[in-house]
RNA sequence: CGGGGUGUAGCGUAGCCCGGUAUCGCGCUUGGUUUGGGACCAAGAGAUCGUCAGUUCGAAUCUGGCCACCCCGACCA
């Protein structure tokens, strides 16, 4: 059938991408580098904004909207930041388009309605964003500003893949005012630790909590804060980021306020953001060869019921069934799909479901009728069991969570199994070569041996982790010491 | 932006070297038999062969330009 999947182990980017196309999640759009995100994809998205969404407002932050276009002039306003972006910009420069007299029916870009001023299509939001808070804010009593937006992006990406980098994607990105440092310092790491409890709670994916590198830190941050997730090829993949600007925009825009004291200061901001990616993430850290799987808190579906029938009669009297169970499932708040068409058998809705990652399916068929039960089958682990139809649905909460639980910890296992601590050079390469993942090894904090080890051995820091113990050593590289390991990966 | 490759039905492809209006599979439509792990039979519909020009009696096939996409590098969430 036309629905086989390259396995992990034969091509890991042919099978990821099998995996969003067979379980109907986005597809190349005829717009160079743009996906069309599918409904089945764009759900799994919603879902996770809907849980991102909760999290920032429980932390007292607001939603609101700022323009895609922003002067070129603003744009440059903070240095780095215009200089991180410029090579991967979209620019508007015309307002108008025209009929083309050399070519019938054609249109044109009028020459006539050029723009006084380009507009950059924003790669991220900083310089609107702090041009306004220039106008909100005057006094200590108008901070902090804590707003989040989500909105879509657009970074001119040369090579694209679907989900993990596209010219434009989705995102949310937070952006706060503060009256002191500290209190912007506790704003990014309360970001940081939220975007690492929705990774771990509710895409059951385990992250390294960290601060990155100079390096590759976000252009025009004084810090960058990052969540860190392996994949099981044993690539890092960045999964969200969180930056304490210092006053670098307020700087850069004068957006000062008045003290208590009546003395004037400039603002300290953050910004931190997520991303479509994190789809991206979510696929191939828990994924298997027959296809996606979902962690519950996330599934669109989280059970479907599959009938097994031979006539009308059949189906009338398992539908009565299956539209109990749903019914009491919904009543607890889970989707539940019934799928009772009849131009597909069994086995290819088992198929079907399993490739779009659905965590439980419950089939049902004549045997069942007869004997009063249902078969339960879990998508994690594919194992199987015969319920009494009066005990399934009371069955199914705990089940979902342990699903959850499950995949959690199958990915935590995969990481902990992954990561590994190494002294010299030469262990680093061979690790890195052989085995892949997380390499935990000493670095002298230069930008130079950072650097060198890039470019000889493609591997990144991913971060500098929070938790770590301190621990004195030899930098890897120079040999210089140091205090603490660093998370070494090739990366997404 | 450098290096390589590919454009034929909704999707995946054969045919191209050696010119004669296009093959097969999936999917789709209709009818029938099926249905506890991706059903089968039969009959259909669907393609100006990426595009523009050239050579030729005749071009998917040969020649040239253009466009698009994919892969590998540099850059990146």
């Amino acid at each position: 059938m036309g629905k086989e999947i390259t396995p992990r182990l034969q091509d890991y980017s042919q099978w990821y991408l099998d995996i969003v196309k067979k379980a109907d999640m986005a597809e190349n759009s005829d717009v160079r580098g743009c996906m069309v995100i599918k409904p089945y994809g764009y759900s799994i998205w919603e879902k996770m904004q809907a849980g991102l969404d909760k999290m920032f407002k429980d932390t007292g932050h607001t939603n609101a909207y700022f323009p895609v276009f922003v002067p070129k002039s603003m744009f440059e306003a903070e240095e780095k930041n215009a200089e991180g972006f410029a090579k991967e910009c979209a620019i508007v420069t015309h307002y108008r388009l025209k009929n083309d007299p050399q070519n019938k029916g054609k249109l044109m870009v009028d020459p006539d309605a050029k723009l006084e001023e380009e507009l950059v299509v924003r790669p991220t939001s900083e310089a609107i964003i702090w041009n306004t808070y220039k106008k909100w804010i005057q006094s200590y009593r108008d901070l902090p500003i804590l707003i989040n937006q989500w909105a879509n992006v657009v970074r001119w990406e040369m090579r694209t893949r679907l989900f993990l980098r596209t010219a434009e994607f989705l995102w949310q990105e937070g952006h706060t005012a503060h009256a002191t440092a500290k209190e912007a310092e506790e704003e990014t790491v309360r970001m940081l630790n939220v975007y690492a409890d929705f990774a771990e709670n509710f895409m059951a994916l385990p992250v390294i909590r960290g601060r990155k590198s100079e390096g590759e830190r976000f252009p025009g941050a004084i810090e960058t804060y990052c969540i860190e997730a392996l994949m099981q090829d044993g690539k890092a993949l960045q999964a969200g980021t969180s930056h304490f600007l210092g006053q670098n925009f307020a700087k850069a825009f004068d957006v000062q306020f008045s003290g208590k004291d009546g003395k004037l200061d400039h603002v300290w901001g953050t910004s931190w953001g997520v991303s479509t990616r994190l789809i991206g993430g979510l696929i191939m850290a828990h994924s298997d060869d027959d296809g996606l799987i979902l962690p519950p808190r996330l599934a669109p579906i989280h059970v479907v019921i599959v009938p097994i029938f031979k006539t009308e009669a059949e189906l009338a009297s398992i539908a009565a069934v299956a539209e109990k169970i749903a019914g009491d499932l919904r009543k607890l708040g889970y989707a539940v799909k019934f799928d009772n068409r009849d131009n597909q058998k069994p086995g290819y809705k088992f198929a079907e479901y399993e490739l779009k990652g659905v965590p439980v399916r419950i089939a049902i068929g004549p045997r069942d009728l007869e004997n009063g039960t249902v078969e339960l089958a879990r998508r994690d682990t594919k194992e199987k069991s015969v319920k009494q139809v009066s005990e399934v649905a009371a069955l199914i909460p705990s089940l979902l969570e342990e699903i959850q639980q499950n995949i959690y910890q199958r990915a935590l296992n995969f990481r902990n199994s992954m990561t590994t601590h190494v002294d010299t050079y030469e262990d680093f390469k061979k690790v890195l070569d052989e085995k892949g993942g997380f390499v935990l090894a000493h670095w002298d904090g230069s930008k130079e041996s950072e650097a060198a080890i890039k470019e000889e051995t493609k591997a990144t820091i991913r971060c500098i982790p929070l938790d770590a113990a301190s621990e004195s050593g030899k930098c890897i590289y120079s040999g210089k010491p140091s205090v603490q390991r660093v998370v070494f990966a090739r990366a997404y």
